[in-house]
RNA sequence: GGAGGAGUGCCCGAGUGGCUAAAGGGGACGGGCUGUAAACCCGUUGGCGUACGCCUACGUUGGUUCGAAUCCAACCUCCUCCA
């Protein structure tokens, strides 16, 4: 089915953001008449958001800018139990005051992207700890353990994915998939919530919540997931070598979000314009055409669009203009990611390798060294050859700073004080 | 509960007493080419020291040995068969 009559399910299917649906007619039907409540979960497991998790936001805010309820789920809940979908092992259990720190970080994650209030389609936040924390086992096993059934839970992609790399899937784990089924039932009761989206990795969850839904309570409760994102490269979305793309920009300054979009694959770009940004589809096809440096001109409007989105218009033309002037017009940018060092620190002259190690650009001296040896670092674009080199305050420019350069592409600028 | 097999670096995978910081591949990073791309070619890929070197590492904890990823014991996890 392809001729969709709602807004919502249009541009969605025209922006990539579907991968299956439990039932199409059903959900263009309410999404026409804007009788949709539907909600994404989050895990609490990090104490903020990263790129990975953008296109799910991305899938809400089109969600609520067409006309429906949008609920965050926050999972403080599932999470003391662990998702073991998509994971090859298991991971440490969090603890409680972990959980409840990070979920503060994650909820900062959603203003720039959904309002909430409590208007007909402003969106909702809820924690599943509000329900969870106070199951009875015996009472919840006899409700609801009824319906599942363990031949059916051990064929889901979660559980064979462990039992495939023979890795321990522990019982608690395997408990998520239920407890996420009776979040999705929860919703539907509290909140008149008919819909769970999510990545492809959910469906086996969504699935359930939508069994569960049916008979315990004769609901026809709806699912729909995205694509699960890898670059052309295969890469997992938001990672890189130096670690996640974090939506906030404490974690990963805005300078550094940019660069990531900016660095996107030829082969991605149009895909990732439609997913994360709100260019329209017109002026995406123009691109589409496009092959070769051209293209640059769409990543540039690719990095901007989407931190613009997460950060703010201003800070993505500033992160912009320092790209522009570092690298198309060679000009030194004030603006680059800055570190303060000690003036006193350098005034006798330290060997290069130390200075760059004192930085987030390596982890360890050897690796400094090796880069240093590998003809990949720069100290004011100027390539340093031998690690011993001494470098003092004398090497800081005229705007006070000393700009290190590691590749062709992370640059540092160390401020004295 | 019993018998047998297995657990290696970011991932896959070789190694079954010293020559092993551990083959090979993938990934990642750096260099070259280029467009801050892809593909390709070259190099690097545990930490500390300028360096002969030292430390940490082969599921976990102990043990045997001059010396252990490699042998032994216990424990954890997984697989196969039996109950």
């Amino acid at each position: 089915m392809t001729n969709f009559q709602s807004n919502f399910l249009k541009i969605i299917s025209d922006r990539g953001f579907i991968q299956d649906c439990s039932d199409f007619d059903t959900l263009d039907k309410l999404a026409s008449d804007e009788k949709l409540i539907a909600y994404i979960g989050f895990d609490c497991t990090a104490p903020t958001l990263h790129a990975g998790s953008l296109l799910q936001i991305m899938l809400l805010r089109w969600f609520q800018k067409t006309g429906n309820k949008p609920i965050v789920l926050m999972g403080g809940g599932t999470t003391k139990v662990g998702d073991p979908s998509g994971k090859d092992e298991s991971r440490k259990l969090l603890t409680s005051e972990i959980i409840n720190k990070n979920m503060e970080g994650i909820k900062k994650c959603f203003s720039n992207y959904l309002e909430f209030g409590s208007k007909k389609s402003d969106a909702i936040m809820v924690d599943n700890a509000d329900w969870l924390d106070r199951l009875s086992y015996i009472d919840f096993l006899r409700e609801y353990g009824q319906h599942f059934t363990i031949n059916k839970m051990i064929k889901f992609d979660s559980v064979q994915l462990r039992l495939e790399r023979e890795q321990p899937l522990s019982f608690l784990e395997f408990n998520y998939m239920v407890l996420q089924a009776f979040d999705f039932l929860e919703l539907a009761r509290r909140y008149k919530c008919n819909m769970q989206m999510g990545g492809s990795d959910q469906w086996g969850n969504i699935i359930n919540g939508i069994e569960l839904g049916r008979k315990t309570d004769g609901l026809n409760l709806l699912g729909l997931t995205s694509p699960l994102l890898t670059s052309s490269s295969g890469a997992k979305m938001g990672k890189t070598a130096s670690g996640a793309i974090w939506l906030d920009q404490e974690r990963t300054p805005a300078y550094e979000f940019w660069q990531y979009w900016r660095n996107t694959d030829d082969q991605d770009v149009c895909k990732f314009l439609k997913l994360f940004t709100e260019v329209n589809l017109d002026e995406i096809s123009k691109f589409e055409k496009i092959r070769g440096s051209e293209l640059n001109e769409a990543k540039i409007m690719l990095a901007t669009e989407v931190t613009s989105l997460c950060h703010g218009k201003e800070i993505a033309l500033a992160s912009e203009k320092v790209a522009r002037d570092t690298f198309s017009d060679s000009k030194f940018s004030s603006d680059l990611p800055t570190t303060n060092l000690s003036r006193e620190d350098l005034t006798a002259g330290v060997p290069a390798f130390e200075l760059l190690n004192k930085t987030e650009l390596v982890k360890s001296k050897a690796e400094a060294r090796r880069l240093i040896k590998g003809g990949g670092f720069r100290i004011n674009d100027k390539i340093i050859e031998n690690e011993l080199e001494a470098i003092s305050d004398a090497a800081e420019n005229q705007d006070g700073f000393i700009k290190l350069s590691v590749g062709k592409k992370r640059h540092l600028l160390i401020k004295l004080i």
